[in-house]
DNA sequence: CCACATCGTTGCGTCAGGCGCAACACTGTT
DNA sequence: AACAGTGTTGCGCCTGACGCAACGATGTGG
């Protein structure tokens, strides 16, 4: 048997299989046959067909009774809704940005830093029915958002070489893949308290993001506006700017924050 | 080694147990350590803990540096956001029940029927900080919330005799333990077109739900707003069905019903 | 301040349980 | 009707997950 089919290290095989079968799923291939989850992973069609069937007595996945696919199932967001629950932040602000979601029209995201990537923990999508970009639970890559921007601007530098990798990756002709540019980005970001992102991780898409501190002063999350580019110009941010800047004041001094 | 530790039938033991660990973790315990949950699952310490590593390793489950109790990890947001966006209902709510939540200033909850539970899909908390009564991914029962009577009372009396215990738990002195008086509160749901409970399931939750239709006319999921009872008095209800039903039609037309 | 209890982790040898193989029932296509 | 595709399932082999016990770390109470 291959000694690593994806992964790290030592860990139960059974797991680390049922983990990267789950992780076959994505947005654009949200049902998966047995024979494609075998291709896709490696794992032999017999044992992927009972580990899915494993999976599914446990609500993990379910099967199109049509088509006999597979696709992730609800007992997943029952889980998922524990962690979420576990996250104070979610319950402190989400009262907060419906505010902010009105007044703007747009999508409003809350993300925390995990690894190296952000995670949308909280979303309340733009009513303009354009495109769905802020899905809960989306891992973003940092140097090329506005939230992950806010995050890399708000750590040490040795912290912020930890996370990026050698070479910042190019999403579009936008993201900015040099070094020395990005520093000079982060440190305009931390004088203004905001940070812009145009297109540099999506084609067409914009957003701007502030910081959420906790009782330390830490920066413990951040909170976004996002649109299509067209709706997102330089005056419309502007007009944004003193509202989302006033949310996450509003919400960083009810975790405890001051300014002082 | 004892055949049957908590379920069902054939299935690979290390998912089923991987599975039953993750279970553990409730609302009330969301950090959990080693032996405890060894304890709860009937699973050796050592398999506990190897388990639980592996988990980690996917990003499952995370562990408390300082007090190295485990809690579930934001790896299982990423998937649930999967489930949640491939319902297509979601999208088409979201923005349309913002409305209800800010005339109400009460939770406005989503919910679909699995299996003999409703899950909630989507949840707007209330500003007012009272409880969370809306966790995303919870599962409560049919026969005392008001959503779960909406779900009953749209199905077949066969369906339903499937779907309800022998004997109908009670939850707390309001609950409807008898059969017929259910089947004709039932009966009322049906010809009012919501359905009401108040402390049914928990004390001091009041709660109205209406129905959401597809466009084969079948019930799909339902709307609910909840809060404290003390706030949901009858004449605040009756103020609040024009908007919850008007909400609840906009919704199912946007899925393609007519009433014709 | 040390003995003790309890925590979570880890080598080790064993054997149960997950594995790949191949045959199967089934569906939809040529 | 033959076929190529699907997902599922006995079967027997052998690997890999298991329980045991020892370990280091932590913290607690005498």
């Amino acid at each position: 048997m291959p000694k690593r089919e994806n992964n790290s290290g030592t860990a139960i095989q059974t797991i680390r299989r049922a983990c990267s079968i789950l992780k076959c799923f994505t947005e654009e291939n949200p049902e998966l046959g047995v024979t494609t989850i075998s291709q896709k992973t490696g794992i032999h069609k017999s044992s992927t067909s009972r580990i899915l069937s494993s999976l599914q007595n446990e609500g993990f996945v379910e099967q199109n009774a049509q088509s006999s696919k597979y696709r992730l199932g609800l007992g997943l967001v029952s889980l998922a809704g524990l962690v979420l629950e576990r996250l104070e932040l979610r319950d402190v602000a989400q009262p907060i940005i419906q505010k902010l979601a009105r007044i703007t029209q747009e999508t409003i995201n809350i993300s925390v830093l995990k690894e190296d990537e952000s995670v949308n923990i909280e979303n309340i999508n733009s009513p303009q029915p354009i495109q769905h970009i802020g899905l809960l639970g989306r891992r973003t890559p940092l140097h090329c958002t506005s939230t992950g921007k806010i995050f890399l601007a708000y750590m040490t530098k040795d912290e912020r070489q930890g996370l990026l990798d050698e070479t910042l990756k190019s999403y579009t002709q936008y993201t900015v893949t040099d070094r020395k540019a990005l520093e000079e980005d982060l440190e305009k970001i931390r004088r203004q308290g905001y940070a812009v992102a145009h297109q540099e991780f999506k084609e067409g898409l914009s957003a701007v993001a502030a910081p959420l501190f906790d009782h330390n002063g830490m920066v413990i999350a951040t909170i976004s506006i996002s649109g299509p580019t067209y709706r997102m110009k330089k005056d419309k941010i502007e007009t944004y700017l003193p509202y989302l800047l006033e949310t996450s004041e509003e919400i960083s001094s009810k975790l405890g924050y001051s300014k002082l």
